[in-house]
DNA sequence: GGACGAAACGGACTGCGGTCCGCTTTCTAT
DNA sequence: ATAGAAAGCGGACCGCAGTCCGTTTCGTCC
């Protein structure tokens, strides 16, 4: 897989140590945390996040399970880090993605446009939502970066009050516990969901 | 405890078995219930519902830890009933307390106690939610009651829409994840999320 | 290249949630 | 009162998340 004609090789790029930084990973700790996420990920689509045991990530990752442990915390962390990579296309699309969804349209369509996929996400994704538990939907990550991308459209719109809150309350309802009660539960369809979405917007921002 | 001189029993309640319903519990059964709850209880106000374990619930309960899950299914479970008989009081208080919770008062003013209240019974609780997990917080009885009371505040205040969906999402943001969010882990003062809520309600409610 | 300290590794081990099945209690019909 | 069936009971047992610590690997400094 290697070039085999090398000529003048390219400088690898230098990390610089930021100062303040945690210090760099070692080689075989970022070979392992690699590995561990693609196996990860492969034995969940096969399986399901539920029918995945660390044990048997450990072994298909050809990895002892304390290093599991040591890399992703737990098993939570574990799913996190997999949810993680699976949003991240989906964080970019908003945030250099074409419009409406990202940058360039009006902010009350990428509202509208933010709203439709996150919820299509959430539902999307569900089972590792479920599973990552606390530290993945509302982890560091994916949540601040949705409600700083909520607060920062209302601002656009002009919205008064206390944005943190209201964007916080505009997010609430498409939370993966709500969804699912509102959908596996009371079996609302989803377009039903999605129109009281849109209507809460709608008295949220004022139009 | 018990009285030594009784003269004339008083005839027990019969039972009349209504069609339809389920059978009734066998005696033990019923007795044991009660043995679990109590000792599940005192154990959690002790060690926290974090620091409880079947077995120890069984063992505290002098019951075998086989019967603990007959009766409540899983450790949510558990958790999950224990959290009901909590709330129970609260639910009183709203269905038939005084006002402003209670009826009699104006719908708006109803609204606003039920939120004020309804957040501070989360944020007390916040634990043992978390223990109960999805079988606790959104099951069965708990949940659906909110909905409907705040939907039929809502009719109350005339608010038009889809109003299932609209009081979801007023009761979305007041859901301990979101709460603990915001007060946990960004900091805000507990105040300052109410305040919030209260604005949000206004929005929806249009005044 | 060698040597040394720090970080990472691996897998045996522990504790807990949940299941299973042979035994006991309760209920009902006679 | 008794017998038979159904429901309940208990605790040994299992699988998995998470820990611990002796061993290995990595990076660095001479």
């Amino acid at each position: 897989m290697a070039r085999v004609t090398r000529v003048a090789p390219m400088p690898e790029p230098i990390a610089l140590p930021l100062v303040g930084a945690p210090p760099p990973e070692r080689r075989d700790a970022a070979r392992n945390r690699e590995l561990l996420l693609d196996a990860a990920t492969a034995l969940i689509e096969r399986s399901g996040p539920r029918g995945v045991t660390m044990d048997a990530v450990a072994q298909a990752a050809g990895v002892g399970k304390g290093t599991v442990f040591r890399r992703f915390e737990s098993r939570e962390g574990l799913m996190a880090a997999v949810l993680n990579h699976s949003e991240a296309e989906w964080q970019l699309q908003v945030m250099s993605g074409p419009p409406p969804l990202g940058p360039g349209a009006d902010p009350w369509d990428r509202l509208l446009a933010f709203g439709r996929t996150r919820l299509e996400t959430t539902l999307l994704h569900a089972e590792l939502i479920r599973e990552a538990g606390r530290t993945g939907a509302r982890a560091a990550g994916a949540y601040s970066f949705t409600v700083t991308h909520v607060r920062y459209l209302l601002t656009e719109l002009g919205v008064r009050g206390d944005l943190p809150i209201l964007a916080t309350a505009l997010l609430a309802p498409l939370e993966l516990p709500i969804l699912d009660q509102q959908v596996n539960l009371d079996g609302f369809p989803v377009d039903r969901v999605h129109e009281g979405w849109v209507d809460l917007a709608r008295r949220i921002v004022g139009r």
